[in-house]
DNA sequence: GCCGTTTTCGGCCCGACTGTTTTCAGTCG
C-alpha cells in the first residue's frame, strides 16, 4: 500500500510551496498528508470506490494527485518543485530555528542549498555576516546540525513515557509544584513521539524553570522564558515544560496535549459559537469563562469531555457533540495477561514466579505462550515438551489460589498457513496463540492466504502482533487486513494489541477498524522478562486510541469467559 | 488547496520566545 510514501510526497511538497512563499496551499498539503499517514485502508481502495474527496481535508486536487501517484508513480507538481527547489533546503529547514523564509534566503542571497554548505558557512563563520544573522544564530545553526545528526526521528512511547515520568519526579523533588503532567503526545498514548511536554502549575515559576533546565538529563537550554522552557536531553530529544496559573490548568492541558488538527477543529468551532480559545481559557470577548480543568472547556463548547487517546480529530469531536462518545476500556479493567513468555523458552522467569507477580499486579489469570518448535533460536517447545509445561502448569494451578494460569502457546505460523504444532496437541490447549515470525516478504496475495488458512484452525484462539510491523524499523507485511480481520470476527478468533513497545500491534486506528469488523481484542505483553509485564499499560492505550470499550477486550473478562469464548 | 447551520468567495488557530532589531519577522508548537 503506497500511503505512506503519498503522505511522505505531500510533506515534502508542502515544504517546497512554504520554501516558495506560497500561501495556505503548504497546510493543505501538510493536512493532506497527515490525513492519508493515518489511514489504516489502502488509498488505492478508497480511490476505487471513488470516496477520497468524502475524507475531510481531501478534495478534488489533492484526489487527483493521488490519483496520479497511483497510476504512475510520481506527482508532476512534486517533480516540478524539485528542479525549482534544491531538494537540500528541506534539511535545512529541520535545523531548529531555521524555517522556510530563512531557507529561502541562504539559497537565493547566497547560494546555500545543502546541510554540508550550511555547516561549513557556519564553521567558517560566514553566516553571522548575512542580513538577519548573527553570531548567536550561527551558533544554534551548528548545535542544531549536532542535534539532528544524533536524533534520528521520532522515540518510542516505551522510552519516552518513563523519560516523562523521572523528569516529573525529579521536578516534584526540588521544588514546589501544585499540578504536574504529562502533556502532548505522551498524553495521547501515541506509539511513537517526537517530543515530551510537560505542563506546570507553580507558585514560583522562575524555580521551577531553572530546576527544569538543570535537571541530571539536560544538554542544552534552546529556550528559556517566563512561561516557557526547552531542553535538548542528552539523546537529542527535546523536552518542553510550560508553567501557567491554576485557573488556566484546562485551558493549558487542554492545547498541549493536542493534537494540533485536534486543536485546530475545537477553535473553529469556539469561533463559531463566538468564542476564543487559546492556552489560558475559553473567552467572550475579553471574559473567560472557562479553562480551570479540560472538562469545563469542553462543556461550554456544547461536548462532552473528549479522552487525551481520541484527541486526533478522527471524528471523536462530532461524536463527542451527539454523546456518542465510546466508554474506554481502562487499565483498572485488565484482568490478566494473554501472552508471556517463560524459561520454558526465551524468556527469564519460571512459570510459577511469573504467575506470582503477575497475581501481586492485581491480575485474576495469564495465558503462558512460549514459542513453538520451528523457532529454535527461541528454544521453541516440540509437541512432548508442551504436554510437559500443559502437566506442570495444571500442577502449579492446584498450589496456587485466586489466580489461573491458562496453558497457552505462542505457535509458528508456518509458511502455507499451517500450525508448527500437531492438531492433537493444541487441542489440549486453553490458549492458542498465533503468530508469524519468518517469510514476511510474501506477495500480498499469499500473506493473506497464509493468515487466513491459520485463522481458519479451529485450534487458533489469538493472532498475535497481526500486522508483524516494528515500529520505525520493519513495515507491516503485505496482507489485506480486512479480510483478515472480517476472518476473525466469523471464526471468533481475536486478534491481538502486542503490547511491546516496538511493536505496539495493532495500533489505535486497526483497534479501531478490528472492532467495526467484529473482531475481539486481545491484550498480550509478550513479556520475555518481569518487568514487561507493565507494558500492558501501552496495549491499553492502543486499544483506547482505538475507541474500544471494556466489553471489545478479552482482557477484562473473567478466564471463563474468555475460554467459553474462544471454544 | 480546502471548506461552508452567516459564505461557492474569502477566509484559513493563536500566542511565546529569540535574535537582531530600534519595533518585529521568523520559528515553533
Amino acid at each position: 500500500m503506497k500511503n505512506q510514501e503519498i503522505a511522505r510526497i505531500f510533506y515534502q511538497i508542502a515544504d517546497f510551496l512554504d520554501i516558495q512563499g506560497v500561501a495556505f496551499r503548504p497546510n493543505a498539503y501538510r493536512r493532506g498528508a497527515r490525513i492519508i499517514e493515518e489511514l489504516q485502508e489502502d488509498v488505492a481502495k478508497i480511490k476505487q470506490r471513488g470516496e477520497l474527496t468524502g475524507i475531510q481535508g481531501i478534495g478534488k486536487n489533492l484526489a487527483n494527485k493521488i490519483g496520479e501517484y497511483l497510476k504512475t508513480g510520481e506527482i508532476g507538481l512534486h517533480n516540478r518543485l524539485k528542479r525549482e527547489v534544491p531538494p537540500g533546503l528541506l534539511d535545512i529547514i529541520s535545523v531548529p530555528g531555521l524555517g522556510p523564509k530563512t531557507a529561502g534566503y541562504l539559497y537565493k542571497e547566497k547560494g546555500i542549498s545543502s546541510l554540508e554548505e550550511l555547516e561549513k558557512a557556519a564553521k567558517e563563520r560566514r553566516l553571522r555576516q548575512m542580513k538577519g544573522f548573527g553570531q548567536k544564530t550561527e551558533e544554534n545553526v551548528l548545535k542544531g546540525i549536532e542535534m539532528l545528526k544524533r536524533m534520528k526521528g521520532r522515540i518510542l512511547l516505551g522510552e519516552a513515557l518513563p523519560i516523562a515520568q523521572e523528569i516529573i519526579e525529579e521536578i516534584e523533588s526540588k521544588c514546589k509544584v501544585e499540578r504536574i503532567c504529562v502533556a502532548g503526545s505522551v498524553r495521547r498514548m501515541k506509539e511513537a513521539i517526537g517530543d515530551i511536554d510537560i505542563l506546570v502549575v507553580s507558585e514560583d515559576p522562575g524555580k521551577t524553570m531553572d530546576v527544569f533546565s538543570s535537571i541530571s538529563g539536560v544538554q542544552d537550554v534552546i529556550v528559556k522564558g517566563r512561561t516557557k522552557t526547552s531542553v535538548y536531553l542528552k539523546d537529542g530529544l527535546q523536552a518542553d515544560l510550560r508553567v501557567v496559573d491554576l485557573d488556566s490548568y484546562g485551558a493549558a492541558l487542554q492545547y498541549f496535549t493536542g493534537s494540533k488538527d485536534h486543536n485546530i477543529h475545537l477553535r473553529k468551532i469556539a469561533q463559531k459559537m463566538g468564542y476564543k480559545v487559546n492556552e489560558y481559557g475559553l473567552f467572550e470577548g475579553e471574559r473567560k469563562i472557562a479553562g480551570e480543568t479540560e472538562k469545563e472547556l469542553y462543556e461550554t463548547l456544547e461536548m462532552t469531555y473528549i479522552e487525551p487517546e481520541l484527541r486526533e480529530d478522527n471524528g471523536e469531536i462530532e461524536a463527542s457533540q451527539k454523546g456518542k462518545l465510546p466508554n474506554l476500556v481502562r487499565l483498572e479493567d485488565i484482568k490478566g495477561d494473554l501472552h508471556v513468555h517463560t524459561n520454558w523458552s526465551d524468556g527469564t522467569e519460571s512459570i510459577e514466579d511469573l504467575a506470582k507477580i503477575a497475581q501481586g499486579m492485581g491480575y485474576e489469570y495469564i495465558a503462558v505462550a512460549d514459542h513453538s518448535k520451528s523457532l529454535k533460536v527461541a528454544g521453541g517447545l516440540d509437541e512432548d515438551e508442551l504436554m510437559l509445561q500443559v502437566k506442570e502448569i495444571r500442577k502449579i494451578n492446584k498450589r496456587i489460589k485466586g489466580f489461573k494460569i491458562l496453558a497457552g502457546i505462542e505457535v509458528d505460523i508456518l509458511g502455507n498457513g499451517e500450525l508448527d504444532l500437531d492438531d492433537s496437541a493444541l487441542k489440549e490447549m486453553d490458549v492458542v496463540v498465533g503468530a508469524i515470525h519468518s517469510k514476511f516478504s510474501m506477495s500480498e496475495k499469499e500473506m493473506t492466504e497464509r493468515v487466513l488458512e491459520a485463522i481458519r484452525n479451529e485450534n487458533l484462539d489469538i493472532l498475535a502482533h497481526p500486522t508483524g510491523r516494528l515500529i520505525g524499523r520493519r513495515n507491516p507485511y503485505e496482507a489485506d487486513i480486512d479480510k483478515i480481520m472480517r476472518e476473525s470476527a466469523d471464526t471468533k478468533t481475536a486478534l491481538e494489541i502486542n503490547c511491546f513497545p516496538d511493536r505496539l500491534d495493532l495500533n489505535g486506528p486497526n483497534a479501531k477498524r478490528a472492532k467495526q469488523m467484529g473482531a475481539k481484542i486481545s491484550l498480550g505483553t509478550d513479556t520475555h522478562a518481569a518487568s514487561n509485564l507493565y507494558f500492558m499499560k501501552f496495549g491499553v492505550g492502543m486499544a483506547r486510541r482505538g475507541w474500544l470499550e471494556s466489553k471489545d477486550v478479552l482482557n477484562t473478562w473473567s478466564a471463563k469467559e474468555i475460554l467459553d469464548y474462544l471454544k
